[in-house]
DNA sequence: CTTGTTTGGTGTCTTAAGAACACTATGGCG
DNA sequence: CGCCATAGTGTTCTTAAGACACCAAACAAG
């Protein structure tokens, strides 16, 4: 932290810049984003996307990346660039520039989220029921949501969401959570398993008394490609 | 203008924040954009896109239309915004942030442009012949292009190039150089006409000692909507 | 006024992709 | 050993996209 008297000055009035982060998930079947209880005005109390100002030696990417592993704990994941907001009066305080990101976040993620070091609190938040947020938060969801949900139909996002090892029950119920409609399983698995993006991994997943699942891995877990 | 001694403090580093345009445009045929060569360093004498310093007081939005509009004479045309670029050293000057749109201008365009009044030179080049441009631009131009022929094949984007009457040869052409490949002909109308976004104007265009073409019209013209 | 040249305008068939649809397989449990 | 729950599998039909060739209208030239 610098010392209180230290200024920063410019001959013409500088915008503040933050970077905002929609974090998606899937849990128990439904799309869910994380969000933080603000602890100090504006806003007070009420949830907002994490998320916080530029460092001025810092690129863009990094700062989102940066707010997102010191307000929840998440590193790792993907991440990209949605949009950027910076309405007049969005923030009560000062001109402020918002770039927006979003994140997806593996199912299983050990990534339940953790606290900031100030304690906020935080928390997944089924997207469907989401109240209004702070700020413009609800517009930035809601744009972050349209972008996903068409991403699904000509690239290989949705296997973001998946663990290192799942079956294609799981990830058919991904796609469903995300597209908010059924699926017919044989031209799910027939669409999918066309595409050669995913293997077996040899093994099966007991999960009930039932038939077991077959198991499958991403070949390139990193890689979103457009398909199609 | 403000007096030179007025100056803007924060406690902490402020970024700038401007917005630049790639303006597109058909010309001949070919899909070409408009630069402006720096009358001043840093890359002077270099070709750049329009833009400028964000106002305190204005949306983003705005200050794209603005500066387009001072910079070029172009307004009411299509501006969506593109994506933003914040690289640390960008800008030789001081930390800049660019919220960068893309903007679409009608073929015919009265909208030769006009020098901003600083007398800048102002031209169109042809988008395939493009050198090196100052700063990061050419690499905002490359993702304006890639999110144009994106948008080709899943909106009515294509139609904001057209004048208000035009024929489907014409469209064609339009479609032809953005993909930069040849079309079918019976193909295309085939399916431009089964879309019903353009009707007859009841006119015909006499354009050389041929048969002469029927003219359309959008209609509704400034509307960009997804398709399919 | 006939002919040639140039662009405008039209329909059918083939092929590929997507949508609809129902039964058997395997393991756990009682 | 029988029941239950989820896993896994092919075919047919429908729709969209791609390939492909000729006649029509205006003008110019002779």
């Amino acid at each position: 932290m610098r010392a209180p008297e230290t200024t920063f000055s410019y001959p013409y009035p500088h915008p503040a810049v933050t970077a905002d982060v929609v974090v998606f998930t899937i849990r128990d079947g439904r799309l869910s984003i994380l969000l933080i209880r603000r602890a100090n005005p504006p806003y007070q109390g009420d949830w907002a996307l994490p998320g916080g100002f530029l460092d001025i030696d810092e690129d863009l990417d990094a700062c989102a990346a940066r707010e997102l592993a010191e307000e929840t704990g998440i590193s790792g994941v993907y991440l990209e660039q949605l949009y950027t907001f910076g309405a007049t009066h969005r923030d009560p305080r000062e001109r402020v520039i918002s770039v927006t990101y979003y994140a997806l976040v593996p199912q299983d993620a050990l990534a339940t989220p953790r606290a900031a070091s100030d304690a906020a609190e935080v928390g997944w938040h089924a997207f469907d029921d989401l109240t209004s947020l702070a700020f413009d938060h609800t517009e930035i969801a809601e744009m972050a949501h349209r972008r996903l949900v068409a991403k699904l139909d000509y690239s290989t996002i949705a296997f973001q969401f998946m663990p290192e090892a799942f079956t294609l029950s799981e990830l058919q119920c991904v796609y469903e959570a995300l597209r908010n409609q059924p699926l017919d399983k044989r031209n799910f698995r027939k669409r999918i398993l066309s595409l050669d993006l995913i293997e077996e991994t040899g093994r099966k997943r007991r999960n009930g008394k039932h038939r077991p699942a077959r198991e499958y891995r991403v070949r390139h877990p990193k890689r979103v490609e457009i398909i199609k």
